[in-house]
DNA sequence: CCTTGACCATGTAGTGACTACAAGGTTTTT
DNA sequence: AAAAACCTTGTAGTCACTACATGGTCAAGG
């Protein structure tokens, strides 16, 4: 039975252990879900143990499948907010999807630019020999001396934080 | 004349603002980066403050360019490691560039999907109502609860882990 | 009855690559 | 002389977890 692996997933409430299995997330990162306020605190049982029921099961769901289109937690929650309370303007999730899409499109663009300089980077190592005529090694520091380069084409002064942020995490 | 401008960026050595100025990098992360071992311990003036030369200067740009190619600094300290001691094979650095590649290949990938994904989702909603209506919301909701959706395709359980990971930082 | 093992609780610290202060000293400008 | 801009150190914050330490709870096996 399915009941025993999953220890009272069919009673009235499962434990985070179960939740976790049920939901594919770390009971560690539900705990943490919880202490930033991103799900309710459930109700416990005589021994302490969080007891969780189907409305937290679709809640941390929603979540998940939020995290999986790679949205930042705070956009999570603003959603939720907005599930909560649906008498707002649909136009804030309209926003927020419209934000969170040009910033991944913006990331994606600057990986295309990555991929094209990193294949031309990798095409100037042929074969064995010492790292001294590494062709790779010899463009990377032609090009942080500012000479014209596959990547930048450009000098050391151009301003790098425009493509690493579009190319790090959301935040 | 620039000198003014730099602070004896013409004299024989460079103060971490000069340093900063010259380079796009912020005084902050330049000493981060002796911290943590990145950047050799500069020599002091008699005030204490750090003197930087064209050394430092060419190995700050190096640092950045790799950090432009979005490579982490763990693998920016091997290169400058091979850098340093020229006698090693080159494949070291072969590996390296292939690894990152494939690295930053596979978040591209992910990153296709997930635009896709969000311009789907982005369709489903249409003018101004209230969120009870929102067909993005009701689509997010569905898609958390298991059915099929434009996103996922599958069931809740799906690990999620491999497309976050792909999505986010190298490391 | 005791032990083993799996589960749960809390709290704290670590990750990467910075960023932002706080509290004080120095140099330059007004 | 005073104010602004620079420098120093150290610490703590960011994001979304992850890992660990320490201890409590519970079911099954010997």
């Amino acid at each position: 039975m399915v009941k025993d692996l999953y220890c009272s997933f069919w009673g009235d409430d499962m434990r985070i252990g179960a939740l976790g299995q049920v939901t594919g997330v770390d009971p560690e990162t539900i705990r943490y879900y919880e202490r930033i306020g991103l799900l309710p605190t459930p109700t416990r049982r005589t021994n302490g143990y969080r007891a969780y029921g189907p409305a937290h099961l679709e809640r941390l769901a929603f979540i998940r499948h939020c995290r999986a289109l790679d949205m930042p937690l705070a956009d999570v929650q603003r959603l939720l907010h907005l599930l909560d309370h649906p008498l707002d303007d649909c136009q804030d999730v309209d926003r927020l999807i419209d934000t969170h899409l040009a910033h991944v499109q913006g990331r994606l663009q600057s990986l295309q630019a990555l991929t094209r300089q990193l294949e031309q980077l990798r095409g100037r190592c042929h074969g064995q020999h010492a790292t001294a005529e590494c062709g790779i090694l010899h463009e990377l520091v032609a090009a942080a001396q500012g000479e014209s380069c596959v990547c930048h084409g450009g000098s050391v002064q151009a301003p790098l934080k425009d493509v690493q942020r579009s190319v790090s995490q959301t935040g």
